[in-house]
DNA sequence: TCTGGGGTCCTAGGACCC
DNA sequence: TCTGGGGTCCTAGGACCC
């Protein structure tokens, strides 16, 4: 590389605006202009609000405190469907995959690019053209910043956000007084890594921009905030300290639920857990990942004061590394038995597993039992499970008739990914 | 009577993200 | 009555060892 041809990397943030209530407008063109909101499951609280809902609801909101104003202004409220929007979503990680060869899909609505050697192509354009096809495609609204580092492109994209007739919804943070200009504007709050603690106690130092953060000394935030904070400062000063990162296979795994209503009876209970546990399994399989620990835990609704409260927690060693459905079961049940007191009204619960290795090492290991018979009922599990929708076969610990329903009273159909009917197994 | 110091490993919990 | 789910990284402090 010659010296006077200094190649510049560029980082891209791609992120979509309020990504479900999106997903939701496509079939609804009505519902543009409009306050639209998106519910967790059990229809906790909204995690996607429209613009025109922003002002009116916070993010998190629990939606029964919210009823009066979703009725007061209009609101219209949906039930998540995940299904929707990771499909919708593949679809938009496609295109934005065509534009460059480095690219992070870093949530289900968000990427980052890398701009290696494209020194010569006008960045804001080719974005915009990408933008534009996104939406002519898919229908799904971007925002796109871009700058020296994955921070700045965050902040870049921020400006876009908030600045959307001058922008267009591209922002490029290139030269050193618009990033400048952009760190004298953005809240310390609003800087991608610093969340609502952090910033609490620098707005308390009158810390109030991202200008007065870039300030503070390395050893100051180092041993007030730790290493993270500093490495964020030097993003934000223009040294890349995140790279762009490869997917790789999850450290850990967990199924969780917080029940609709609750649980007093351990066999109710006890079948949810082996339900989380075959899902946790599955998914393991999938990514071809055995576990040697799993935790199981059972609690209370915390928001109850005046009820008892309880938190049971239990991790446990597996025998050797597995991703067997009945072998974890079977130690998940053991554990929820050491963990379970009577009397209580169980709110939450949920099964995690860790220390994950490649499912293929452990038949390295010449103790290990083969259990051939296992791996081949997963595998018939897994694909049944694949073919006819999630969950449809169920093991010994499961109760059969017995069907789980979220609370989910505002469902959009599925468009995009609707199973005509459920098919039932008989074995 | 005297009451070290440094290293490693592990875990729980904090803080953050979408 | 009703308050999501699934991740990551880092740090402090205890246990243990020499």
């Amino acid at each position: 590389m010659s010296k006077n041809h200094v190649h510049k990397t560029l980082y891209g943030l791609a992120d979509a605006n309020n990504f479900y209530v999106s997903c939701e407008r496509l079939f609804r063109p009505g519902l543009n202009g409009k306050p639209v909101v998106v519910l967790s499951n059990n229809d906790g609280c909204v995690i996607s609000r429209s613009n025109e809902a922003k002002p009116l609801i916070p993010m998190g909101a629990p939606a029964f405190q919210y009823e009066e104003i979703f009725r007061k202004h209009g609101v219209e409220v949906f039930s998540a469907n995940f299904a929707l929007y990771g499909d919708l979503s593949t679809r938009m990680m496609n295109i934005i995959g065509r534009y460059t060869p480095d690219m992070e899909i870093y949530s289900i609505d968000e990427a980052f690019l890398k701009f290696d050697g494209f020194e010569n192509i006008p960045l804001e354009e080719y974005m915009s053209g990408m933008k534009k096809e996104i939406f002519r495609a898919i229908g799904i609204p971007l925002t796109i910043g871009i700058g020296p580092t994955k921070t700045l492109a965050k902040a870049a994209a921020r400006i876009a956000k908030k600045f959307p007739g001058r922008t267009r919804g591209v922002y490029l943070l290139d030269t050193p007084e618009k990033i400048d200009k952009a760190l004298r504007w953005l809240p310390v709050g609003d800087i991608h890594g610093i969340g609502r603690r952090i910033s609490a106690k620098l707005l308390q130092m009158n810390v109030q921009k991202a200008s007065d953060f870039i300030k503070l000394s390395d050893s100051f935030l180092r041993k007030r905030f730790g290493i993270q904070v500093v490495r964020i400062k030097h993003e934000l000063k223009g040294n890349a300290v995140f790279d762009l990162e490869m997917p790789q296979p999850r450290q850990r795994i967990a199924t969780t639920r917080t029940f609709a209503g609750h649980i007093r009876d351990f066999d109710e209970m006890r079948e949810r857990i082996a339900t989380f546990t075959s899902v946790t399994a599955a998914k393991l399989r999938k990514q071809k990942s055995a576990c040697n620990f799993i935790t199981v835990f059972i609690r209370t609704n915390r928001h109850r004061q005046d009820l008892k409260q309880y938190a049971g927690s239990i991790t446990l060693k597996t025998d050797y590394p597995t991703d067997s459905s009945i072998e974890l079961s079977k130690l998940a049940l053991t554990g929820l038995r050491k963990i379970w007191r009577n009397g209580y009204d169980y709110k939450k619960a949920g099964i995690l597993v860790s220390e994950l290795v490649p499912a293929g090492e452990r038949q390295l290991n010449l103790f290990v039992p083969t259990d051939e018979r296992h791996h081949r009922l997963m595998n018939v599990i897994d694909r049944l499970n694949l073919r006819y929708g999630h969950n449809l076969l169920k093991l010994g610990g499961q109760d059969p008739q017995r069907t789980w329903k979220m609370k989910q009273a505002r469902l959009s159909p599925a468009y995009t990914t609707r199973l005509t009917d459920i098919i039932k197994v008989y074995t």
